[in-house]
DNA sequence: TTGAAAGCGATACCAT
DNA sequence: ATGGTATCGCTTTCAA
């Protein structure tokens, strides 16, 4: 319709520089009216770049999640590519499968909190172009937190509240996050007065925390850091029922500001960790391809109502 | 490498009756040796599907909204279908042109709560193949809830606990949901003894709930209905900062239930929308593309501990 | 500065 | 039952 080839209209829209101004602004003026936008499939085939980004997370259930999306959600429109999502619902298994199905049509994936072996996610990484956020595993770019400032944060926390025998509720034995935490309380605590407890491991969900409430209770401590804000809520919960005062009884510590920390009563003193920034990075280190870059974010602890004064 | 041509390749992998047993092993024993699958994109340039569909939501951060993801995506992923999300951040002008950017890569869009005008929803939906979740409108397939039935369900519930004025708290103006919900809530209202107050429009969140709470306490009524649990729940923040107490002196009513409802205290009564069902059945539309259906999923009013007898 | 044509990885038609 | 080949929509040489 411009009366050029389609070799020109290629020109016109991708390279603008390399045709006659006339001719370009005849293109795109009749491309526009058109509303032709070229098929990014085909494109892909022959370019080998498809324009998708793949991002890959647990349990979108789990509200830790959803900010990660808009952050990679974000940032990937900001740069002009689309994003498959998939959840595995806390599978394992179905992670490898997920991420091959995907592979082909994306110019890179974004793994979150994925729960594979280090060996099953090495193989996967050299297949396709590939970030991992809240895991870290030698020679794969990833976007972490520092767990281990965060946690020292929230121990002299308590500690400053006269706190000396603390619980851990910990989460799933596959979450990368969840050993990272137990280590670095182990660390923070090693050198400290406190007397650690740990328990579980629970479910990283509402229910978990339920479940475990009443043996944190039977045990003698004064506070308790939870794997998660949701595990935190679980204990909230069951502790009101009990008529267990927070913080007057007991102290709850949870970890990742979801939204909901601050909608509860008490709300919940917990370590906020990067959501949505965590997502954009992860999408700024696919796209740049820089050589593996780690990435390590800062946390930031939150008092809020749930920890007070040892009893 | 199976020493047949690529014609019969095709045809072992995706019409295996077709092909001589013997062969098609071969050829799907090499395949799966060399970890072969087709390449989506260059198959969809000549089929004309793409295996792929496409998602659009409000706002992710609305717990509303994972619920949905998942069913779609649950249910996509089982008919080997994969899923584009985009989030619109509930901006209205947005959305067309994320749709857009989408529809040549899709075999279909499923638009949830599109905030868009009729018009522009009507001719997108000429465009690519639409199915609307929590919208509805003439013409194009859709899932929806029974919203007039659930209303009735809340207002008899307050109606038996002695309530004769009841608030309603709107979400935004340009939400479908909305303006539903106060349709059937004064159709509901007009045949009882019941006396309507409405409040908003506020934003469909916590902090809407919050800022409207102090007007809703400032009137003289005995139950307040929310557009949704967000607001329910901010609503319930401010009662609780107050030194209001619920249900005793006011009783508080959502919609929605997402998982947080059953998670604070008091739990939160609330209409029990179908979310992971409303997904999947718009994922079933979009794939058997039959002309178009209006489904419309029931509802279920869920009685907690925010709403009591009248004071 | 522009056009012609090859080719990306598949599928589907037409032969054989 | 299988192979040859045109084709999908686009980009990228290579020539003009």
């Amino acid at each position: 319709m411009a009366g050029v080839s389609t070799a020109t209209v290629t020109r016109a829209l991708s390279s603008p520089e390399v045709v006659r101004p006339a001719t370009r602004e005849r293109v795109r003026e009749v491309a526009a009216s058109l509303g032709y936008h070229p098929n990014r499939a085909a494109r892909g085939l022959i370019t080998g770049r498809t324009g998708n980004l793949g991002l890959l997370v647990p349990d979108l259930a789990n509200p830790f999640f959803p900010s990660i999306v808009k952050g990679v959600q974000g940032r990937a429109h900001e740069a002009d590519h689309a994003v498959f999502l998939a959840d595995t619902d806390e599978d394992p298994a179905a992670e490898a499968g997920l991420v091959r199905k995907l592979a082909k049509q994306v110019d890179g994936m974004v793994l979150c909190s994925p729960r594979m072996a280090e060996a099953e996610l090495r193989e996967l990484a050299a297949e396709v172009p590939t970030v991992l956020v809240y895991r870290r595993i030698p020679g794969v770019p990833s976007v972490t937190a520092e767990f281990l400032d965060g946690m020292r944060q929230a121990v002299s926390h308590l500690v400053a509240l006269s706190h000396k025998k603390i619980a851990y509720v910990a989460g799933p034995r596959s979450s990368w996050a969840n050993r990272e935490r137990v280590r670095s309380l182990r660390a923070v605590t090693r050198k400290s007065e406190v007397e650690l407890t740990e328990f579980g491991n629970v479910a990283p969900q509402f229910h978990g925390g339920v479940s475990v409430a009443d043996s944190v209770l039977a045990s003698n401590v004064t506070a308790v850091i939870a794997y998660n804000d949701l595990v935190a809520l679980g204990l909230l919960h069951r502790f009101a029922a009990r008529g267990v005062s927070v913080p007057g009884d007991i102290s709850v510590l949870g970890f990742d500001d979801i939204p909901l920390a601050e909608m509860v009563h008490p709300a919940l003193t917990t370590v906020a960790l990067p959501k949505e920034e965590a997502g954009q990075a992860g999408v700024d280190l696919l796209l740049d391809r820089k050589p593996a870059v780690r990435r390590e974010l800062p946390t930031q602890l939150m008092v809020r109502g749930s920890t007070g004064p040892a009893r």
